[in-house]
DNA sequence: CTGCTATCATACCAACCGGTATGGATAGTA
DNA sequence: TACTATCCATACCGGTTGGTATGATAGCAG
């Protein structure tokens, strides 16, 4: 069913200059290769051919570089996690004084964009799909990416009492489960096209939920 | 790496009574049979030969009940999804007079059982990986499983006035989506090993956003 | 008893898999 | 110029894959 493709996109891969000057930049062209055919089909379902190919390298040049496979694989996630979306939280500090409505916006925003990136969607189906056969992946990405967006919200609720949060975590939890939640179900499984809720829903509900009551919270139990 | 298994526990699966009384049946062991090493291998690890095995049953007699590898596997994720799950939903009319704390502790029972069935993260797991391979799938995953439980809440919210909630889907959404994304980061990615957040904590924060304040929800914008 | 259908066991198929071997071409280094 | 390391192309390996063919056995309906 999903033959062998004859390689339509190939000559045109190995970077026309410095190409012997630098020997890393071998080991890199497989590392891109490698990104795009396990987001596009999995672990299973990726061929170490189809890598080979899609890198413009012989299969025996990967296996020069990687033990097998699974080495791989372990590598072009820890590209994917640690080296990449390390990278987008270097702007944290100025968020901490931000006003909720705005902090929330910010928060929504970043979610917006990843929502629509594929390749962000693919690895995402990724990691949930082999976090079974991979758990030592599945939690360098908890590590790197899900706890590190709670950590600075934690953070924000934290430094604004006059919110009375009772349990900073758990609220960060709720404010980032319900934009993951919405990826998940409208982008990841489709679901926008069987019905749509808008992101700025979520968001305006979140803001009513956590500004509105925030003088009256706590005073019932 | 994965060798093909001698089907160990191979004799003792063809029901001894009715053998040939109901043709029924053998479909329902191949079915039952593809359950298991699916959602324990997924899509692209699971052969044919395993199936056969664990069914008890010979490869073509597989062949004579599904066309392919394809069909078999839609038929048990509709088996999963549709026959399975909507049971679930029977006793849901009562939810509705109960107060919001008893409802949002209902809901999150159901969660804390999920999140404890390995087979439900696995069901999961396969759905989230598989969605762009088979999106209609997805669909009927969202459809019978996270569209009922979100209309569920909304109702909730809907017949809930003095709950003040501007927007019920939304509000739907971030209680299961709450809940769903907890599922996913602590138990199907692993997360609880590296920092657990207990449920409680998130109904808890869930119910004070909630009741604490809703007499003065809206008044600000 | 006579088909008919479903399943059995076994063997087979071409294709593809992950991974290796060989041997030649090319480049940087001394 | 000679050495070394990298990469090339190709071919090969045993094993597995999804799927099929053959021919025997057994139960059921007429």
């Amino acid at each position: 069913m999903t033959a062998e493709l004859p390689s339509n996109t190939n000559e045109l891969k190995p970077d026309t200059e410095d190409k012997r000057a630098h020997p890393r930049s071998k080991r890199d062209q497989i590392v891109t290769a490698a990104i795009k055919v396990f987001l596009e089909n999995g672990y299973k379902a990726t061929s170490m051919n189809r890598v080979a190919d899609q890198a413009g390298v012989i299969k025996a040049t990967i296996y020069s570089h990687f033990k097998d496979k699974e080495q791989l694989f372990i590598a072009i996630i820890e590209e994917l996690t640690i080296k990449k979306i390390d990278l987008n939280y270097e702007d944290i500090e100025p968020l901490m004084v931000l006003a909720p409505e705005v902090f929330i916006d910010q928060i929504s925003n970043k979610f917006s964009v990843l929502m629509d990136d594929p390749d962000y969607l693919r690895l995402f189906r990724l990691m949930v799909g082999e976090s079974e056969r991979f758990p030592e992946l599945a939690s360098i990405y908890v590590k790197t990416v899900i706890l590190r967006g709670m950590d600075l919200a934690t953070a924000y609720f934290d430094s604004h009492p006059e919110l009375n949060i009772a349990d900073s975590a758990a609220m960060a939890h709720i404010c980032a489960g319900s934009f993951v939640s919405l990826m998940t179900w409208q982008q990841v499984l489709g679901g926008k096209k069987i019905r749509t809720l808008e992101v700025e829903r979520v968001t305006k509900m979140l803001k009513t939920l956590i500004c509105d009551g925030a003088q009256h919270r706590g005073k019932n139990q």
